[in-house]
RNA sequence: GCUCCCAUAGCUCAAUGGAUAGAGCAACUCCCUUCUAAGGAGUAGGUUGCAGGUUCAACUCCUGCUGGGAGCGCCA
């Protein structure tokens, strides 16, 4: 528990017939700093003591004695509210930072309890689209999250290379691709067959089923197939590759559908046994009729396997080969009952962890006039979305900062960045417009603008070229920017726990806009460095802090802070 | 038809059941001989979709409704 916490909660224990940790909860921070650290609301003690919340406050300020770390307790209306010393309070955040560095807001919450994170998890053949972006910039944070609280995470990319698909790609491919020399095939040309594909078989009625047949011999090990299907794949993986590298996203293991291909009979066999399937319309089916939720396929009719069945298998291979205390899905909310229909099948096959598998839901991105779709071709690519910021951001540099060095890189790194954090500034479960202005906006509560203040702090310490201290005169640093500026860095351990409980990096772009905001109030309104020797030394404490804070917090998001931009 | 998600300033979004609902964008005003103006200050902008209910207290929880989105057996 926070060392002020702890001092006020024992505190008010003293005075109140209450436990520790009632108190903890009923524990708030006052919305405006000039109320004070924290405060405790009476109102639940009114009943039991026959006091209007008022009185009780204010005679509990009273009695409680004012010593060490807190300066102040003063009632206001129904609240008793805690003034911290402003000095140890900046000593403890300070020093804190200063001393842990890159490991601030590190925790080992998570030690030896294995996160498997499954997510970005593209279809082979297609191109990454700007609605791919969300996937795996909040799967990649997430993962961030987690690592950074002690928690060993997987990053798993369950590519979709597998399913009905690839009939269809190979019977397009062989109709009207195979005049084309194989090996210069790009992501492009598949993509252009796969929607070939889609508008041909609204014309030719047997085209489906041949996709079929084409898929069935794919899962009966038919060469011919496979070889198609493998090219394709290496196709695919090699571009996708380049996007991910683009984003400075890394993934623990590329395993696709396909890999469990070989498990999905015994997984099926399983289930029989239990007496959990049955077969309905010529499918294999489990039904979850008493769950209120519509049947979970496993097997169609022509035998062959869908993305349910080989889901199943995989985790069962998951929690076999990693063992994991907790498995997430970052995957979009369209796929919300799949999720809950095969986590369920889990459950009733006897996996007690099945409750600790997690689909990790986030809104669809459209198009103001509908959904983006792959087979009407209708989307942005990803790759021209990040070269567009990167070139808009190389403008502005040459307009700002000519002489700049590392132009490329910084251009790179902020053009990204902007990307990445107008994705994850949002919570997640809403749907998103996708809105060329919007992510590309550079100016506001926008990634550049925090990589700004973080080069805008470097610039400042360049400046000063002395080591920073944490010896310094703490009672310097006392006006209302400071002490707001203080209190901010000090929550940020918190700020993460928070983000990881909800799976939310949208909680760590909003405390960081909240840190930049706080900072540059500060910076306008006082000098760091200056002739006072001491205040200097103080101040380029606090920006040094400051610096560490947004570039930790940058680097969760998955993002660069540069030094100078 | 059934299920899930969303609705807060003109726009995009915040707000562990608690004090006066806050930011950014857009508009209008100011602040660079001062550590990077990709910044800061200010003005203006609200019946938190509607109607009930629970509570000392509701943007927040419950019910109903309206509007938008998504899903609902052989795609993933």
């Amino acid at each position: 528990m926070d060392y002020f916490i702890k001092n006020i909660v024992s505190l008010l224990k003293e005075k109140i017939d209450l436990p520790e940790d009632e108190i903890k909860r009923l524990l708030e921070i006052p919305p405006d700093f000039k109320m004070g650290d924290y405060a405790f609301p009476c109102y639940s003690l009114s009943k039991t003591l026959k006091k209007s919340p008022n009185a009780i406050a204010g005679e509990l300020a009273q009695a409680i004695p004012v010593d060490k770390p807190i300066e102040a307790v003063r009632a206001v209306g129904p609240y008793i509210n805690f003034f911290l010393d402003k000095a140890t309070r900046a000593k403890t955040v300070l020093k804190t930072i200063f001393e842990e560095r890159d490991g601030y807001g590190h925790a080992d919450v998570g030690k030896g309890k294995t996160v498997v994170i499954d997510f970005s998890s593209p279809n082979i053949a297609k191109h990454l689209g700007v609605h791919h972006l969300r996937s795996a910039l909040i799967g990649n944070a997430i993962c961030n999250i987690y690592k950074t609280l002690g928690y060993p995470c997987v990053g798993i990319n369950h590519l979709g290379d597998w399913g009905t698909q690839f009939g269809q790609l190979i019977v397009a491919y062989k109709k009207w691709g195979s005049e084309n020399a194989h090996a210069s095939y790009t992501v492009a040309d598949l993509n252009n067959l796969y929607v070939r594909f889609h508008q041909e078989a609204e014309k030719i009625p047997g085209l489906e089923d041949e996709a079929r047949a084409w898929f069935k011999k794919l899962e009966a090990g038919d060469t011919e197939a496979n070889e198609l299907w493998q090219h394709f794949k290496d196709i695919s993986l090699k571009e996708f590759q380049k996007i991910y590298d683009m984003l400075g996203i890394h993934f623990d293991a590329f395993v696709g559908e396909s890999f469990y291909n070989t498990m999905v009979e015994d997984t099926i066999t399983r289930i029989k046994e239990k007496g959990l399937s049955r077969v309905s319309e010529q499918a294999l089916i489990v039904d979850l009729e008493p769950y209120k939720m519509p049947p979970c396929l496993l097997r169609k009719k022509d035998d062959t396997t869908l993305y349910a069945t080989r889901d199943i298998a995989a985790a069962e291979y998951r929690k076999k080969t990693y063992d994991f205390d907790r498995m997430i899905y970052v995957v979009g909310s369209e796929q919300k009952l799949h999720f809950n229909q095969f986590f369920k099948v889990l459950e009733l096959m006897g996996h007690d962890w099945a409750r600790r598998c997690v689909h990790v839901d986030f809104g669809l991105m459209k198009f103001k006039d509908g959904k983006m779709s792959t087979r009407k071709g209708k989307v942005i690519l990803l790759e021209d979305l990040l070269i567009e910021a990167v070139e808009r951001i190389g403008k502005i540099i040459e307009e700002k900062n000519p002489s700049l060095e590392n132009k490329e890189t910084v251009a790179r790194d902020v053009g990204i960045g902007a990307v990445i954090f107008a994705d994850l500034s949002t919570k997640r479960n809403k749907d998103v417009v996708f809105d060329w202005d919007e992510v590309l906006n550079f100016e506001g509560e926008t990634g550049p603008y925090v990589q700004y203040t973080h080069a805008r702090l470097c610039s400042i310490l360049r400046k000063y070229w002395k080591p920073v201290t944490a010896d310094i005169r703490f009672e310097l640093l006392k006006e209302d920017e400071t002490t707001i500026l203080i209190k901010n860095l000090g929550q940020f351990p918190q700020i993460i726990l928070k983000a990881a409980e909800f799976y939310e990096p949208s909680l760590i772009c909003n405390y960081l806009i909240d840190v930049c905001g706080s900072l540059n109030r500060f910076y306008n309104a006082h000098r760091v460095l200056s002739d006072d020797e001491e205040l200097t030394k103080a101040r380029i404490l606090l920006v040094d802090a400051t610096r560490q804070v947004i570039k930790n917090g940058l680097n969760i998001l998955g993002m660069q802070a540069p030094e100078q931009m």
